[in-house]
DNA sequence: ACAGAATACTAGACAACGTCAAGTTATGGA
DNA sequence: TCCATAACTTGACGTTGTCTAGTATTCTGT
């Protein structure tokens, strides 16, 4: 299909003069349309020409808003990535006065609860073999942003810890595995299959106490 | 391109005679050529033609061994699974002596390396919008049975616990996210974006301990 | 060893896709 | 009002997955 393999180097070039009103209107609608056509169908499915019969415009009306099809999964990214940030901090937000621990509890399953919302964002924003994080600065800026989060969160429960320690970033790292497996799993994995009756609120509960326990509780971390 | 959205109902009808030994050979050639494809331009990159291209035949020739491009991808899954089980089970070997603590440590560690070792095949095995394991009953016997290694090897630090009780599965569930998770993030995630310079061995064996100290001593499982 | 049948492969066609190129219409700031 | 530019259309090209139809190769029973 012609897919060139050189990246188009990010779509930051701004425009010269502002988006008219129509425009981002139609945007936004080819945004909204390629979502729910990747939910319905799955990524193979997002198509350029579909998106653009959907909107009942030409086929080359969405390549004018984005670079290219990577270019439209990148958007979803950043959109995803936004969308996970504020859902991590207004779940920390909201139990400022809880101890740490349930804290850390709360973050983590504020991450889990974004991905079985956001299933679609959630598949594209790892699958760096379709749109890579690192061409896209300010998509790359918010995903370190909600990383922090999580580092904030476990930093919580270990004031005296240092940040700056390898064993630090590997427990928080593996916290961050914990919930992420989660979410893989239940939206990709085979665990229905595995385990027929299994209630998914009661499992991300249940990941989310063992994960945060052992996160506050290692010996790890000195 | 003209993907059908109907599964081709698994490859399983047998054929009446059995292969032969050229075809067997090719077959095998395909395979191995589509997994180095994968793994040096990634799964879009993955064409029959460009396999064809690649084994010196004709466009139509890996149409044959495999029903479609699913087909082929199916295949991959079904290795992969075996692959996993293989491993699973001789890390399991490998440490009969042990305690049952440690067990649950090694089999979360072959998981993790099983995949940092076969990126190809651990990434499609758990893409269902690609290949729906569900589909293809042999590659789900296998699936099901490397999982089975995991929830020996946590019934072994629980022995008084009911494997039945639904607390019991979804610690399993929690333990396997987390191997799950780290392998996922290593390879597919902004790990190193976020945390530039871990290391990834020293990482898994971090989120072994923490994972399987968690699982050996929760008290989720009555 | 040899005939028949299934396997293994080739060749050509088709629709759909992503993208390039060039042209047309609509919009908004001066 | 003017006009630069955004917003969109039309047409074409090469590549892809798959269907159909045909040819060649290999195995197996007698």
């Amino acid at each position: 299909m012609n897919r060139p393999e050189a990246k188009p180097k990010a779509p930051s070039a701004p425009p010269a003069r502002r988006a008219s009103s129509k425009g981002v209107e139609a945007r936004r609608r080819l945004l909204e349309e390629s979502v729910r056509l990747i939910g319905e169908q799955g990524l193979a499915a997002l198509s350029f020409r579909e998106m653009a019969r959907r909107a009942n415009v030409s086929h080359q009306a969405p390549y004018h808003h984005f670079t290219s099809r990577e270019g439209i999964l990148a958007a979803i990214v950043l959109e995803g990535f936004v969308r996970l940030d504020a859902q991590l901090v207004s779940a920390r937000a909201r139990h400022r006065a809880a101890p740490a621990g349930e804290i850390l509890r709360q973050v983590m399953t504020a991450y889990m609860t974004f991905a079985l919302e956001n299933p679609v964002h959630f598949r594209v924003m790892f699958r760096p073999d379709i749109v890579s994080i690192g061409d896209y600065p300010d998509t790359r800026v918010h995903a370190m942003l909600a990383f922090q989060r999580l580092v904030d969160a476990v930093a919580e429960c270990h004031p005296d810890a240092d940040r700056t320690d390898p064993r630090f970033l590997e427990v928080v790292n593996a916290l961050w595995a914990g919930a992420h497996g989660v979410a893989t799993l239940v939206l990709d994995g085979p665990v229905q299959l595995n385990s027929p009756g299994l209630a998914f609120q009661s499992f991300v509960n249940t990941a989310a106490t063992l994960f945060s326990e052992a996160g506050a509780l290692t010996k790890l971390i000195p």
